[in-house]
RNA sequence: GUGGCUGUAGCUCAGUUGGUUAGAGCGCCUGGUUGUGGUCCAGGAGGUCGUGGGUUCAAAUCCCAUCAGCCACCCCA
């Protein structure tokens, strides 16, 4: 703790980057405003319970991913690893079930202790949806082309697939699972180590192993479509159908599994090639148990999560900064009638930046520096005709305009 | 958590087989221009060589540990 520095895998958020994750979150509540999604913000921190009971207690993040500590009180608690267990929870200590449909946006941090990567950090951002009430595979289908319009307002949908895949009912689960234990078990001794030790603890996961070994055995394992009940093939077939009706295109992964136990039915993720390893940009799927398994009255729900910083990477370009109109006064006097203008300016708004310091020279070079469009300087001449000299900084080209049309004059750099 | 690669100025990097005052480009500041930016010229500031230990007459350079980043696995957003 004593060097001065970040914590391993967390980062300080400034400049274009700061700028561009801001732009995401407003861009993304935007949309999100628009399919009726309002806002909604959880604590960053929730009793261990609401987690180490929702998400599995197989799921990495609750065996060894969760930043969890004791408080003054004696309560253990955790810092939220994502943020549906904490707003399933909000829906029955806040009573929300009285007014489902509960459609809500939300953002902010999340803590994993991961070992850090690109794209992979200990405290990252996430933005997210949830449907909760809606057991209607119409509501699958408006959560996904929700995600499909935030990444297309990014300009970056054209980057990415969209995999799908059924996770079926938990009765149809629980029989692929056993069966798929029975085939594994079976040729255990082909398996890799980490696949035979997910065996155990989550078998659907060895299906989607990267390891060439696995691969071959994989290939003759069970499928779920053996397995799934009449009802949840056609569940599935319906968010399929929806899909097609609004024209989203995607592809059918039957490996596409789900870390956190209380997914059920759809799932899906955004991919992309362009971000190395963690290749997902943007993952959910439906939890119908989770809100019963967290003790409240059995509710569907749907939605997804899509990491900030992943989206970031994707953006072409940085999000730039409205170029500024920067105000150099000369002289005392016209130090202060730039001060009073800048307020004027700034208030009929326009974006100001005041020259604190230096002459005329330093000012604009300074101007320069920070992209502005244009110059206003205000020296002693300008004051005794109560005008100011407008400098377009792409031109070159200088305006002498009356202090009274400043406001109308400047307009043109919005 | 496992394995590998890397760590020199704010940024990108150079630094010979260990050798004396550790360099460049970009950026930053000042001046050339008492009221005119970007170009150019001159000058300047800025470095615990990630950190700690060891080997040696001598370590940025070799060894060990540690921290951090990156890559893959794992997992996931």
């Amino acid at each position: 703790m004593a060097k001065l520095q970040p914590v391993r895998g967390t980062h300080d958020l400034l400049g274009d980057e700061a700028r561009s994750h801001l732009a995401i979150v407003e861009a993304a509540r935007d949309v999100a405003d628009r399919y009726g999604y309002g806002p909604m913000s959880t604590p960053v921190f929730e009793f261990t319970d609401v987690f180490q009971r929702t998400l599995g207690d197989t799921s990495d993040i609750v065996t060894k991913e969760m930043y969890t500590f004791e408080d003054k009180g004696g309560d253990s608690l955790t810092l939220r690893p994502e943020g549906t267990a904490g707003i399933a929870r909000a829906v029955i200590s806040g009573g929300l079930r009285n007014e489902l449909p509960l459609k809500c946006f939300y953002s902010g941090p999340m803590f994993r202790h991961e070992r850090p990567q690109k794209g992979r950090l200990r405290q990252f951002h996430q933005i997210g949806v949830e449907l909760i009430g809606v057991a209607e595979p119409t509501g699958d289908v408006e959560v996904i082309a929700l995600a499909a319009d935030i990444l297309d307002t990014l300009g970056i949908l054209e980057d990415t697939t969209l995999e799908l895949n059924t996770l079926g009912d938990s009765e149809s689960r629980a029989l692929y699972r056993d069966a798929l234990v029975a085939y594994f078990t079976g040729v255990a001794d082909k398996l890799s180590d980490d696949s035979r030790e997910r065996l155990t603890r989550n078998p659907l996961r060895i299906l989607d192993s990267k390891d060439k070994g696995d691969r071959e055995v994989i290939a003759d394992a069970p499928v779920f479509g053996d397995y799934l009940s009449a009802p949840a093939q056609e569940f599935f077939g319906a968010v399929c159908q929806g899909l097609d009706t609004i024209g989203l295109g995607y592809t059918l992964n039957p490996r596409l599994v789900r870390g956190l136990d209380y997914y059920s039915h759809t799932a899906f993720e955004f991919t992309t090639e362009s971000l190395g390893a963690q290749g997902t940009v943007l993952a959910g799927g439906r939890y119908d148990g989770l809100i019963e398994t967290m003790g409240g009255a059995a509710t569907p729900g749907v939605g997804w999560a899509a990491g900030i910083e992943r989206l970031s990477m994707m953006l072409a370009e940085p999000v730039a900064r409205t170029r500024p109109i920067t105000l150099i006064g000369l002289g005392e006097d016209g130090e202060r009638e730039t001060v009073r203008l800048a307020r004027t300016l700034r208030q009929a708004g326009l974006t100001i930046e005041l020259v604190y310091k230096g002459g005329l020279k330093r000012g604009l070079r300074r101007a320069d520096r920070i992209n502005a469009a244009a110059a206003v300087m205000i020296g002693d001449d300008e004051l005794a005709r109560n005008a100011a000299t407008v400098r377009d900084l792409d031109s070159g080209e200088q305006t002498d305009v009356a202090i009274a049309d400043l406001t109308d004059h400047l307009a043109a750099y919005r």
